[in-house]
DNA sequence: TAGCACGATGTAATCGATTGCATAGTGAAG
DNA sequence: CTTCACTATGCAATCGATTACATCGTGCTA
């Protein structure tokens, strides 16, 4: 450290008071007097005083700073999700810190590290794909609590969590092609075995079920939630001997390489085949056609995560614990939906 | 704290050697025995001892992290940029902070703070268009040597940056497009004020000039860097009395826009007129038709940021202080662009 | 064998803020 | 005038790791 910014005990000399004073000053300016106050704050002015916060996580014992983890940082999704999270924890003086699961993973750190290090107080995880081992670790740490998934999450395990209504968004979609008049739908799922994927799959069958629609195991696709899983799917779909009018895909980059691809073997969408997404990303609107979807309000999941990890890394003043908080999503029709011919 | 993890202490009594050395054996292990090392070894290991990085950060003067700041944590371009920086950085036992400068901005903190406060040892910063009088701060202050710029940058300051070749960028462009055979070429520029904006533009006219091409001013088109002005911009061109055959884009979300508003106005792509961007990001490939543009690598410019920031930063073991880094951009040929009809 | 060099380890100060406890000072009640 | 309550402030320990300096022991050299 080349540079020597003043410290508490500056000040103190500098207001004739001792350091305690400042702090509480600081930290507390109700319980000191009106003029030491003004004293202090001088004090602080005339010094250029900023408080050392490697000093002050040792003595509180607090990393003021939460962990944010992400399965893969070049996943443009997430963008919203951290401007949530870092606008609730910066108006309570927390940083947030960013790690990529697969990149943690490389480096042979241990999750659990970055709280046990003083490192973080808390962690928010997007990432329901961890090896089962990890998870396991996490769930027996003592410092389980103040572990809280969002987007994703883990079935079976306690951490609480933050998500959309994903099989309310599910539903939508297929009540929405349905009233269009679509009798015949696909879906084009997740990856194999995320979360996410089998909400919105199982309601996307129960849907249909209660609809009574036809229903064939071909017209569940399985894809991933990449561009090169829209394409693949884009093909099966092509090869279908019976080929549905509607397609559900189970997010919208999905969606947009699904109708790429289509595009590419002379299909129209949505003249041929009505096409849908979920999440309803920035670009969406802006594809060509402009994409209907199901939205989630992804700063909101972001800012509900960090308050709800707050409320348990903080003392208890308002004892508001909830374990989950599931959130609404909403349709967006746009353009690549339409009746079937 | 609810958790109560071992101390230096604790691995010192098991181990029956002082503190110093089991700090010692940790951070400096050839300066210790053989036996002490195995002894301090199965200690650490029996006590699951972890160390306290606050503790260590207060000690050594150092936050053993770095801050990144976005204009917008919204932004996709970036994510790529931060995988970089952050695989760097965990190599070399850093965190990574991230920040928006609006935010920031909006909250009243300085951005100063974050090094005097022992927050991180340094920042990165992806903003070009900063304050002025923000900028005036940072450049005198003491720690400004702790600062960087990557991709965008401030003309007329001191700090060190890292970037691509714009300007080769924006000649590979014309060039191709040139190649291909056309002679009326436009260009949709990025926001006013900004430095990547400008470097392209003035590169994109020195080439038409030196080419010998027509040039008429409504043939620049200004931009941003938001999917609403690639609409703006269509419309625009579709404006024009004579319209040129080609337009280069300063950035790929313009292009994709652009071209998503003609597509809207029956023109096609690259039928009707070439459409090129800029920055290679993962959509530009699927898009429709698939983008040609100028590839940085985004990667690389967070790896190269990352490593000459700790350069700055650690004790100067290799003095290899470069003060700009130009990595360079390829072009990327697809399907948006054609000869003219 | 004395003297010295060097390697290994211990002692204790230090980083800077926080906070439990002690104390001084003030005013009111008895 | 004493005593008590209460406010404002100071003292000093503390958080846990690092490191300058001191010390001890061993082996080599003259």
């Amino acid at each position: 450290m080349v540079v020597k910014t003043s410290t508490l005990q500056d000040v103190a000399r500098v207001a004739n008071v001792s350091t305690a004073t400042v702090s509480r000053t600081l930290s507390n300016p109700d319980v000191v007097s009106e003029s030491t106050r003004t004293r202090v704050a001088e004090a602080v002015k005339a010094t250029g005083y900023r408080i050392n916060r490697a000093a002050r996580n040792l003595r509180t014992q607090r990393a003021h700073s939460v962990l944010v983890l992400l399965p893969d940082l070049a996943n443009p999704f997430f963008s919203m999700i951290l401007e949530g999270i870092s606008r609730h924890l910066s108006q309570e003086g927390y940083s947030m810190l960013i790690a990529s699961t697969k990149q943690v993973h490389d480096s042979g750190e241990r999750l659990i590290d970055y709280l046990d290090d003083a490192r973080a107080d808390g962690m928010i995880i997007l990432d329901g794909g961890l090896d089962p081992e990890v998870v396991d670790m996490l769930e027996s740490a003592p410092q389980a609590k103040r572990i809280l998934f969002a987007c994703e999450w883990i079935d079976g395990t306690s951490f609480p969590s933050v998500r959309c209504e994903n099989r309310e968004g599910a539903r939508m979609a297929v009540n929405h092609l349905y009233d269009l008049g679509h009798r015949k739908i696909a879906h084009v799922t997740g990856p194999e075995g995320n979360v996410l994927m089998h909400r919105r799959k199982d309601a996307f069958i129960d849907e249909i079920t209660k609809l009574k629609l036809e229903h064939k195991p071909d017209w569940i696709i399985a894809g991933e939630f990449s561009l090169a899983a829209g394409c693949r799917a884009a093909q099966a779909w092509i090869a279908l001997d019976d080929r549905p009018t509607a397609v559900f895909c189970a997010s919208d980059q999905l969606a947009m390489a699904f109708i790429a691809e289509l595009s590419r073997h002379a299909f129209k969408v949505p003249e041929d085949v009505s096409v849908m997404g979920f999440d309803d990303i920035g670009l969406a609107e802006q594809f060509i056609p402009p994409l209907t979807t199901i939205k989630q309000d992804r700063l909101m999941i972001g800012e509900t995560a960090a308050k709800m990890l707050m409320a348990r890394i903080l003392p208890p003043k308002d004892k508001n614990l909830n374990h989950a908080a599931v959130l609404p999503v909403s349709l967006v029709v746009r353009k690549s939906t339409t009746a079937p011919h």
